[in-house]
DNA sequence: TCAGAATCAGGACAGTTGTCCTAGTCGGGC
DNA sequence: GCCCGACTAGGACAACTGTCCTGATTCTGA
């Protein structure tokens, strides 16, 4: 199974141009000159243009899920963990500002041609979600965990597409800043 | 200048598909078979597909000029105009949720491809951000304002695009409540 | 060593894209 | 009546799209 490794090629490259340029922007030409391969030999490793995309949703979601077992690893309590969610916008910055958040961007891509696997990119948005959900439980917010994370994702959306239609690294930023003083008054909210 | 009616036409046309398709997926011929006018006719209209592009968004600036200027005719207080921008999310619900936010999914579109009129895309927010500074000015938020302005369409992007992918529109009342509340908060808030 | 599978390059394919051209119709001013 | 401009239909165009096919090469296991 050397395939591995041409196939790997593949996906990481398909990954990195579906963020950069959009998924229908994306052809196959590229990726396939990406990876340094003849277009014609792609269908050997995926059938049509939805595979690759099933295959890069479903490599960002094992990264994903490895990302948060990482936050999980270290002894750090809910708060913190849920910081290190709101600073992936601070440490992908760059990217940001230039192609705006690959989860977001992606969904809403999809959701506008209501492609079928839609319900496959939100699933990169659900690890997120439930992770979240979780820390907020552990953080005693029983009732509303599941509103927070959702709150806390829609926060992230709002400022990956502003720093990239504006180019502002600064109010990124800002806006974790803001992010922390909210989290600490959330927390030390008896209610709930 | 019976031309005032096609070129309307294809105006209104392609703002429609533009925002329920996305601006790369519209071709010319869906454009030309929704007006009911031949392909090749085109040209004698718009000379390209960035000119008809920028002529949609000077439609959508004209029309948001247009608000803008409805909101402030009624005597009503900068915090109420404030919840006039916010409640935007609640009257469009419907198409939000199919197909997000007019201009934040156009802007990310255009970000991505490094597109020329990126920054006509992006007039449509200043007007918006510009607008809702003055307002936070009003509401006696000196230093503030500008960052306040950014953080309420940075708000209203990321209900959109959550919205968008969960197909949840009862995300979108919850957040507005929420959003009144932290505007009360803001507002009573003597700092700045 | 050698058959068979895995992998590959190159090109064919039908359809679509944005662009451009030509020829024709129509209405209003001379 | 005639002419000129605004408007339109239809098609040509090269380039590109996703898909598929045919051979060739390389690798593997017996």
């Amino acid at each position: 199974m050397q395939d591995s490794s041409t196939r790997a090629q593949i996906v990481l490259a398909a990954d990195q141009l579906f963020y950069e340029r959009g998924f229908s922007k994306t052809s196959f030409a590229d990726v396939a000159s990406a990876v340094g391969i003849s277009r014609g030999n792609f269908y050997h490793h995926f059938k049509s243009k939805d595979a690759i995309l099933q295959a890069v949703i479903a490599q960002r979601c094992e990264n994903t899920r490895a990302m948060l077992a990482e936050w999980e690893g270290d002894g750090s309590t809910p708060q913190e963990r849920i910081l290190c969610y709101a600073r992936i916008v601070i440490r992908n910055r760059a990217k940001i500002v230039q192609y705006g958040c690959p989860v977001g961007s992606l969904t809403t891509e999809l959701a506008k041609l209501d492609h079928a696997l839609l319900d496959d990119a939100n699933s990169i948005f659900n690890l997120f979600r439930v992770w979240l959900a979780e820390q907020f439980r552990a953080l005693g917010k029983r009732g509303d965990a599941e509103h927070l994370a959702l709150h806390v994702l829609s926060w992230s959306q709002g400022v990956a597409t502003l720093a990239s239609a504006f180019k502002d690294e600064a109010f990124i930023d800002r806006e974790v800043a803001q992010f922390e003083d909210w989290l600490n008054h959330v927390v030390s909210d008896k209610q709930n």
